[in-house]
RNA sequence: GGCGCUAUCGUCUAGGGGUCAGGACGGAUGGUUCUCAGCCAUCAGACCGGGGUUCGAAUCCCCGUAGCGCUACCA
């Protein structure tokens, strides 16, 4: 057997979400792992779709996956396939268990067993299923069947140990007199998910199942079903889960846990992909940021972490940011062209072969440094694109007001004569503008952040924004005129007086 | 309760019988500078506890402890 990443033609895995709602980052964790160990090798991955609960199953919630998958990046070879379309299959196994004698009919009943179960757990004591049926007659059991009463098929577990090699756990063992005789089929002859799972991985000659830390306990389980047909298990693989800041599994209560909502809340597909691999494995190396092909190239299953990982939304947002940063200034105008829209920003000139097209790039790579998320761009963007915006009072007090910038009279003494100099600036570039303003404040004695604060918040309205000759030259000379004259006559409006802080 | 899994800085991790226990995020400090971000530099910060084995254990073994998972006619 092929190990530490060696390819091995042949691999067939399979990602098997329950579409009972989004696609969780765990299960994108569980996908992406699955994903990287097909790539490896040139092997098979195979969507399967677990639906055979009816009543939590939506078509909506497989879409929703679907399409997580796709905007990940995270492609698929066979399928998807609905596990409820092999319904038959999955009866005919447990017929063929009951026939050889390896399950038998319980008519138990559920309300009878939970009465049992309540009372065994009121005496402290642990519950397992009594075989009660098991000592039925087949004759009898035929008969009753017959008769109508409602019956499960139950898989009689036989003695002895249950072992294998996981693949991220190594050797890992369980007694099965520890394990009670699993129910295969429903009263209403629908399969369960083990009968299920054994059936379909069978059928698919599955060779690897790679899945979450929390289905070890249903392993010896499976293990023993294919043992019942004298079949070879497939290797298992079972990674740890995905933990919330207080430890526990990830969830909901958690915050955002769907892929969907970090979409939306403009990470990018492949920071994302990134973060999510780094959850419980590494490269070494003290490799961080990779490209997938660094990570086939790198991957093992033998390396991963057995440890659960919390979910560090700080380090995907670094890792975002490193990303953004990246990106192509082209790049972040398509993907934050919504935004713009949404706020009202967006005007076709700044579509590709529009008039503005080459400044509206500028503009993006200015701002690209600060911008974590793909929202920011629209946050910041707003005085680049419109006139219409607002000071904000804590840049105002800071910058326009403040006692020792010597009140709105004093600063608005400096813009004027600001924009005097401004004026005559031609061309309107970073160098031309900077020279202009630092000349002026050296003639007057005075230090040029005495200007160049004030200025900022003339322009753009905060306090903080990109290089402000940057910014100067990107707003143009007849924008930034008009805004220093706003500034001007917002500071010797009584608007700006009643702000004073001594 | 039973069974199972796990245990290195706050977090993600590297390492693995002899190391100054390394890196990254986050934090702190300093530099660059017109602000913020970025970038650069520096600093703080960890081998769960106890027994073994061994010349030597964070590393191997055992026992505790803790956390988590499973314990359905869900998947």
């Amino acid at each position: 057997m092929a190990s530490h990443g060696a390819p091995e033609p042949g691999v067939r895995v399979r990602f098997a979400p329950s579409p009972t709602g989004f696609l969780h980052v765990g299960g994108a964790r569980t996908a992406l792992f699955n994903w990287l160990f097909t790539r490896r090798h040139r092997g098979t991955l195979i969507l399967r779709i677990e639906d055979t609960d009816v009543a939590r199953s939506t078509e909506e919630s497989v879409r929703t996956i679907l399409e997580g998958l796709t905007w990940l990046g995270i492609g698929w070879d066979e399928g998807p396939f609905f596990q409820s379309r092999s319904l038959e299959a999955h009866g005919a196994l447990a017929r063929r268990l009951l026939e050889s004698g390896r399950a038998y009919r319980c008519f138990c009943g559920a309300a009878a067993l939970e009465a049992k179960r309540k009372a065994a757990e009121a005496e402290g004591a642990a519950w397992k299923y009594d075989r009660t049926c098991l000592r039925i007659d087949p004759e009898e059991s035929r008969r009753r069947q017959a008769a109508g009463a409602p019956a499960v098929i139950r898989f009689r577990v036989p003695d002895g140990a249950v072992s294998w090699d996981d693949l991220v756990h190594g050797p890992t063992s369980f007694d099965s007199s520890v394990i009670e005789d699993i129910v295969l089929l429903r009263s209403d002859g629908s399969p369960t998910y083990n009968l299920s799972c054994v059936s379909d991985d069978l059928e698919m000659r599955i060779t690897h199942v790679i899945r979450g830390d929390d289905h070890i306990s249903n392993t010896p389980k499976q293990i023993l079903l294919y043992r019942a047909v004298a079949a070879e298990p497939p290797r298992f693989a079972h990674l740890p889960l995905i933990l919330g800041p207080d430890k526990k599994r990830l969830s909901k209560r958690h915050g955002a846990v769907s892929v969907t909502e970090y979409r939306e809340r403009g990470y990018l597909p492949e920071a994302l992909f990134n973060f999510l691999a780094l959850l419980g494995w590494s490269p070494g190396e003290g490799r961080e940021k990779m490209t997938k092909e660094e990570m086939i190239a790198g991957f093992a299953l033998e390396a991963i972490n057995r440890k659960g990982a919390i979910f560090d939304e700080q380090k995907l947002e670094w890792l975002n940011s490193q990303y953004i940063n990246d990106l192509d200034p082209a790049r972040v105008a398509a993907l934050i062209r919504g935004d713009l829209e949404r706020a009202g920003l967006f005007v076709h000139d700044l579509d590709e072969g529009g008039a503005r097209r080459d400044w509206f790039l500028h503009v993006i790579q200015a701002l690209k440094t600060r911008s974590k998320i793909l929202p920011d761009f629209a946050r910041d963007i707003r005085p680049f694109l419109s006139d219409d915006f607002e000071y904000r009072p804590e840049a105002v007090e800071k910058h326009l007001t403040a006692a020792k910038e010597g009140g709105p009279q004093g600063v608005a003494a400096r813009m004027r004569a600001l924009r005097g100099a401004l004026a005559g600036v031609s061309p309107f570039t970073e160098a031309a503008t900077e020279e202009a303003l630092r000349a002026l404040a050296a003639s007057r004695d005075e230090p040029a952040a005495a200007y160049i604060h004030p200025l900022r918040v003339a322009l753009v309205g905060t306090a903080v924004s990109p290089g402000i000759f940057t910014v100067l030259a990107l707003i143009g000379r007849e924008r930034a005129l008009a805004r220093l004259d706003r500034a001007v006559s917002f500071l010797e409006s009584g608007d700006a007086a009643s702000r004073i802080r001594q």
